[in-house]
DNA sequence: CCCATAATTAACCAAATGGTGATTTGCGCT
DNA sequence: AGCGCAAATCACCATTTGGTTAATTATGGG
């Protein structure tokens, strides 16, 4: 086994072990040695590596940053679906969504790392849903950036703030139970919001007439519909 | 004045320091030296009025408890304004937010202080909204739990993650450009959770609940329970 | 005016931190 | 076997940290 001495092996056991602790307590906190601990790695090759714990840092990012626009591109366009499958994604990716708290908190509102491609990324999901609009798939009446702070808002919130989410469920937001009061949520929320009189105006309208009830699947499928 | 050799005056400007300290670097990040040189104060102060960071921070979190609870005692039972009311205090206390957020991040899922009074608050708020379900104010179709959580989520995840506000929106959630827009928007989403689809009976019944001041005590144990 | 006491300060400390220089160890090659 | 070189280790540093010991200064009461 090429396992000694193998430089590559060693980088990613430390990567693996700089996110978990990165995640845990972010990067002020985050204790080089504990890393090296992690890793079973002398703490010198983190240095040795990445030459900092920023750069570490950067690193990380830079990885978790890939996959989340990898995660984007193959979204659904269909809106309850979307929300559904944010919410089991943002579920199972916890540290992500630590990692990217860590950092509006430590490192302000400039992103420090990747800025055009969080951009980018942002703006495939943003142009989504104008198209959605335009097509009359979604109301007309709002502005899509408000409206796309207020679906990630949704889905992400309970993961942000679990102390919160444990006060007002009473169960904890990583508990089955509360996964599955949340979908609930979620399709009556969408549904809610695509439904009723979008033809024209944002005027309330009293047809709530029942529409194509969107297929969602709970296992994490690729749940591909492009573009 | 009687602003020299004044303990409570000395307090009051390490508290206010380290309130700034706190949101600004977290629990771990905050340097008890920077909040000495903030208030203007020997570093030494600190120990002697508040023993450790520890008890500092906790003193600062059961203050900070003890204004939001307030706050939503007072707030109104309409949804929209309701919304409006809660974006308004969340974006003149990005403070408090990124305090709370500290807190989720680095102390975990239990709240280390006042967990009782947390409850409290937030049962008084689900309470409201379970009222007005009932009344016909709002739809019966959600979990107060969930929709509870949705409204604080969308009203304060632009604050919580400016960076995704910025990228969506172009502009810096903090300007007022963004306030028109998010309060237009609120406006649009609080009309469709509400009007479409039920009954709308308004009864003005607002009952005052009398509250009891918690004393605050430094050594406040974090309630321990096996999770 | 004096003195006990409380508020304030200066100097200091042990532990922990990110980071390095020097050294050893093992793999691949001839 | 022996050599070169990269991977891994060890011991160490300068700085910073929360926290403390002990001295100093003001204040209010007698």
């Amino acid at each position: 086994m090429g396992a000694v001495r193998d430089l590559e092996r060693t980088k990613e056991k430390i990567l693996r072990a700089a996110l978990s602790e990165f995640c845990a307590k972010g990067f002020a906190g985050a204790r080089t040695a504990a890393i090296a601990r992690r890793a079973g790695v002398n703490k010198r090759m983190i240095f040795y590596c990445f030459g900092s714990k920023e750069n570490l840092y950067r690193e990380i990012l830079w990885r978790k940053i890939g996959e989340s626009m990898r995660f984007f591109e193959s979204e659904p366009t269909e809106l309850v679906a979307a929300l559904i499958r944010w919410a089991q994604k943002w579920r199972q990716e916890v540290n992500w969504i630590r990692l990217w708290e860590w950092e509006a908190l430590e490192r302000g509102v400039r992103p420090v790392v990747a800025e055009e491609a969080r951009r980018e990324c942002v703006k495939v999901v943003l142009e989504k849903l104008r198209r959605a609009q335009e097509e009359g798939r979604i109301p007309q009446g709002p502005d899509v950036d408000q409206l796309f702070l207020a679906l990630v808002a949704v889905t992400v919130f309970p993961y942000t703030y679990p102390q919160l989410a444990r006060l007002a469920s009473g169960i904890s937001p990583m508990s089955e139970e509360f996964a599955t009061r949340q979908m609930k949520f979620l399709h009556w929320l969408g549904e809610r919001l695509t439904c009723a009189g979008f033809e024209k105006t944002a005027e309330p309208n009293r047809t709530a007439k029942p529409q194509r009830r969107s297929e969602v699947d709970h296992t994490d499928k690729p749940a591909q519909s492009p573009v």
